[in-house]
DNA sequence: GAGTTCGGTGAACGTTTGTACACCGAAAGT
DNA sequence: ACTTTCGGTGTACAAACGTTCACCGAACTC
């Protein structure tokens, strides 16, 4: 094996430490050396890939990302998606998060509760993400006429009620299909409810 | 001085130091020791008061919502709440929260990132608060008829869109009107844009 | 006024922590 | 074949941690 690839292994064994860690009591209060016990190395050996814990937080943040945006590529490129965007995206939304709740847990609380450089790095990507929803609400029937702004808030309203529902997701249990269903229902009709709104707003 | 008064005063001690500490480096972060030398006593005495730093937790999930109560009840005895439903709301908020950021941030901080029992406190607050702006809700023009789960899924809407701009209000430096006057704005847009769906929304 | 209660004290313990340092051995470079 | 580079090791230390215990003195009870 290169030195290359086995650095890189054990750069991702300590970032899967920390996550995995990281959901039992939030990544603030890992300890180096706890983390170090996990990947299975000796807590000097951290130093070589990471200079503090702070920056194995904003490593996690970009690749709890990475995720989030393959999800949304995916989405795009499946068929049922344009069928009724609704029905998709709830349906995405729970089958991925459930997939990935580690990561996904990960964003929701150190949203709130990072560190500032942590926060900040949340606070851009969800940014981003808005951004990117609002390029694909323009195209909406009656939002064609709407300001970027206005397009922009309308995003951000669907992003946090989303980014909630994410939240319950991650604290179900697993095997609970009927409480994934609530959530889904829940989520689907809060969409179309904000959805209607759209049709009646006059953008200045 | 009673023995009863001198033991309110440090329990009080106890909670303020926690709060204000917690807002530098979250909640979970804070030692023990910390607290009791902020609060001016000694590690071992701060046991008189609380069990462990969980038990402040709780306790100060219970105190911030006080405050948040106290603030709809004020809200409601005014009479421009009246006038303008939605101004009122965007006003009260970014003034209530900027009075009591440190209360507020905890909320936010904690409500995803803090240890189960904290988390679950907050949620149930959360929910009551969410009732009971369905009791207000349920009075407007086109919610009459609503079926009892929508009009909880609209408060459940408002609210968390609430939060969000309550967050950001915590983390706006202190004489900064113009960042003020722009959450105001933007909450006030996502409040007319949410109610505009009232109207059209078939209930079932 | 004697006796009890109880919030606060101070020393002590065993752990765990972050980080420094010298060192090793195999991969990489020559 | 040599030297260099570098990820990982083991020891070490001072600091902070939660919790224990016996103890003090002023506010309470009677």
């Amino acid at each position: 094996m290169t030195r290359q690839e086995q650095k890189e292994r054990t750069r991702q064994a300590i970032l899967d430490a920390a996550l995995a860690l990281s959901g039992e009591h939030g990544f603030a209060q890992l300890s180096l050396r706890q983390v170090a016990r996990e990947a299975g190395i000796v807590p000097t050996a951290f130093y070589r890939h990471f200079a503090s814990m702070d920056d194995v937080g904003l490593a996690l943040v970009e690749q709890s990302f990475q995720t989030l945006r393959r999800m949304i590529r995916d989405a795009q490129r499946d068929p049922d998606t344009f069928a009724d965007i609704i029905d998709a995206s709830a349906e995405i939304l729970v089958r991925v998060v459930k997939q990935h709740k580690a990561h996904f847990g990960f964003v929701a609380r150190e949203r709130a509760s990072g560190s500032d450089a942590v926060r900040a790095a949340i606070q851009r990507e969800l940014e981003l993400f808005i951004s990117e929803l609002s390029v694909v609400l323009a195209r909406l029937p009656h939002l064609e006429r709407w300001s970027a702004e206005d397009v922009k808030l309308a995003a951000g309203i669907f992003v946090r009620n989303m980014v909630y529902r994410a939240e319950q997701v991650v604290h179900t249990p697993d095997g609970r299909p009927d409480l994934e269903e609530d959530i889904k229902r829940k989520a689907r009709r809060e969409m179309r409810l904000i959805v209607l709104g759209f049709e009646k707003w006059v953008s200045d």
